[in-house]
DNA sequence: GGCTTTTTTTAGGTGATACTAACTTTATAT
DNA sequence: ATATAAAGTTAGTATCACCTAAAAAAAGCC
């Protein structure tokens, strides 16, 4: 009765596809599911099969489509992958948004839980730690560009030195 | 006769493996291949069929293997992208070694060009930047660790400030 | 209600990838 | 050198994930 095995690549999606839509429209229908993931009609009612076997979601023959708890809690699962990856490939890497989108939709299936963990952590200390934050991740797109080390290494820990000193007062 | 399509995440990994093979012994057996990449010996020969038809490999029955230059060079691409994602998780992200090993693995077939530059950069960055360097990402481990912030920020930023001013001498 | 359109399912097919089992070829060891 | 072991191939099967084409069900409209 229980799915010990993993998901592939291709229910995941499904899974995170009917989410948002069940999130925005209450339920979902085979169509929505097609449409957004450029897939046919017919290759969604495969896959809703397969989930439903699993206990993912609650299918039957033309009836509407939502997902188990069970099948929730794995589309959150996929979902935070994808939203990890995104702010990383986005706030830290500098990549486009399409390119951030495009990329977390890929790398989102073979993240480790742990790898998980330690890029949301990685994110989150980027943006908190006073020695690095916005203006940091900025020089590291510069020298993306420029291919090299700015010249100004220590004016542009001063100017960081005097921002952490005004904000605490010490 | 020019193979125009993207290698499956597969064939990138009997690539890869041939090539690691290759330049460690002179030449690849299908029983090392399937020892390491933990299939059956049958599911070698297919694959060779198919990476032979794409002349990505030299493969003749019963004989010995070795890459075509094209094979080598998309390869060496892999591996590429491997190495990079090794470096990332292991220097920057701080997963250990095997988790490293695995999660690159895993993610060395779904990173796209720009990602995988941007990520080579970045790493290069964290490790050139002054404002951010080994000690930086120690930090960040603590980070992780304690979940939270550190208390000293100032003093880990004069410390950095020192450095910097040390080694220019300015 | 009945007709048309849309949606969904079914049936059947393709290609990729791996498997098992049986067979062939090559290597080894006495 | 020839028997046995090891390595490699072939043939047939299974799964996954997509497809097309056609049938069935549901929804929308006069």
């Amino acid at each position: 009765m229980e799915d010990n095995d993993q998901l592939s690549a291709s229910l995941e999606d499904y899974l995170e596809t009917i989410y948002l839509i069940v999130r925005k429209k209450h339920a979902a229908r085979a169509k929505d599911i097609a449409d957004q993931l450029q897939v046919k009609a017919s290759s969604v009612t495969a896959a809703l099969r397969l989930l439903s076997e699993k206990s993912l979601v609650h299918y039957a023959p033309y009836d509407i489509i939502t997902l188990t708890a069970e099948g929730e809690r794995l589309a959150r699962d996929v979902l935070k992958r994808h939203q990890a990856l995104y702010h990383f490939l986005l706030d830290v890497l500098g990549v486009g948004e399409e390119e951030a989108e495009t990329g977390a939709c890929k790398l989102e299936h073979s993240i480790s839980p742990l790898v998980l963990k330690r890029l949301i952590s990685f994110v989150d200390f980027v943006q908190q730690c006073p020695r690095v934050g916005t203006q940091w991740v900025k020089e590291f797109n510069s020298f993306c560009q420029r291919g090299a080390m700015g010249e100004n290494c220590i004016d542009c820990i001063n100017d960081c030195l005097k921002k952490v000193t005004r904000k605490t007062g010490s």
